[in-house]
DNA sequence: TTTTTGTTTGACATTTTTGTCAAATGCAAA
DNA sequence: TTTGCATTTGACAAAAATGTCAAACAAAAA
């Protein structure tokens, strides 16, 4: 994190890359369609990340630490249990709004070989939160069964229709406004299903 | 190895782009890196589509029937409501093997404005099976809410964990093996969290 | 046999995309 | 002012990817 003084514009051009990869789901934009989006000379890419793919790196990086940060959150929060997941929904619904495609995004980088930094810690992180769910088991608060699975129910039924949202959408025939109001409903289906209220 | 029949190489062509998007997830791969997948001269790839994007738009409009083919599966069985779920979780965990990025790689193409073909008949499909869950609900099978919500979590539960499996996998720290496992046992966790048993 | 037809190939042209570089710009310090 | 430094630019080079074409090829039909 703590690098050097980033220039406004190499910070500009992250954040462009963002916008098109997370925001408007164009994985594969030129440098070219990067620069124009934020207003500025192509081979300015090239002056503040040495390549293309080096800025597709340090967004693929940035984009992890995020994911990290938002697992701290949820893991190292003091509030009961269902309240942490609760708060954690409303806070992803949120951030969905601006990046519904990082997941995706993810995965599609993963798959062409970006190499994943923060194994340890994720995985020190969920261990944590399996104890905490664990715990809610043995306390009838959810129903029994590995928590690793209740950790993949949990993200399944929050990231999928976001992820999947043009997807979701053509074939179900809704509007923007429509499935925006079925994502809204989302929340509290996910509490309940997750802990079969 | 001998391809020389009728349109065989057509065919072949369009099953290693297929393997190549669905089965490894290299959403990107060029005409050339598709032609020596499938062992054949590049400019046939011109020669039977008269263009990259045009194979592209086949493939695609391929997997949306599958899709179709899926649903009209599970929608027009007479079997029982749960045992239909049951029976169409068997089929896809088997087809999710091979190809697992079915379903990421559509979300990729429509961003990329690829034009979704066959909505009416999957939104009536879909229409219909609303209604197969709606009388669920009324019986008390399920728990009540909108049955789109209901949809969403049932393709939630299932796709997710396939589609996203190597960022899941990468950031739990698991091997194949331990991941496939945890796939096997997804069927049930799905079934026990759809219907709460 | 020759002809026809559909298929395959390699060479070439074009387009797209990326990367390099020297020169220009602007601005703050000396 | 001049100097130094980071930034920005346009022109150019290089590479990667797609598309075209005439000719070669093979097998069936005439």
């Amino acid at each position: 994190m703590s690098d050097k003084k980033d220039s406004v514009t190499e910070q500009l051009i992250k954040d462009t890359a963002k916008k098109l990869f997370f925001a408007e789901g164009r994985f594969n934009a030129t440098t070219q369609e990067i620069a124009d989006a934020a207003g500025v000379n192509r081979t300015l890419i090239n002056y503040y990340f040495r390549s293309r793919n080096k800025l597709f790196d340090i967004v693929f990086e940035d984009a992890q630490e995020k994911e990290l940060e938002r697992g701290e959150m949820i893991v190292t929060s003091d509030l009961p249990f269902k309240e942490k997941i609760s708060q954690y929904l409303d806070f992803f619904f949120e951030e969905s709004k601006r990046y519904p495609y990082l997941e995706i995004y993810m995965v599609t980088q993963v798959n062409q070989g970006c190499r994943y930094k923060s194994e340890e810690k994720m995985s020190n992180l969920l261990d944590k939160f399996y104890l905490q769910i664990a715990l809610e088991m043995e306390n009838g608060n959810l129903p029994k069964m590995r928590p690793e699975q209740f950790l993949i129910n949990f993200i399944s039924l929050t990231s999928f229709p976001v992820s999947m949202r043009p997807l979701l959408q053509k074939s179900m025939g809704y509007g923007d406004e429509a499935f925006d109001k079925l994502l809204e409903e989302r929340k509290q289906i996910v509490m309940d299903t997750l802990f079969k209220s």
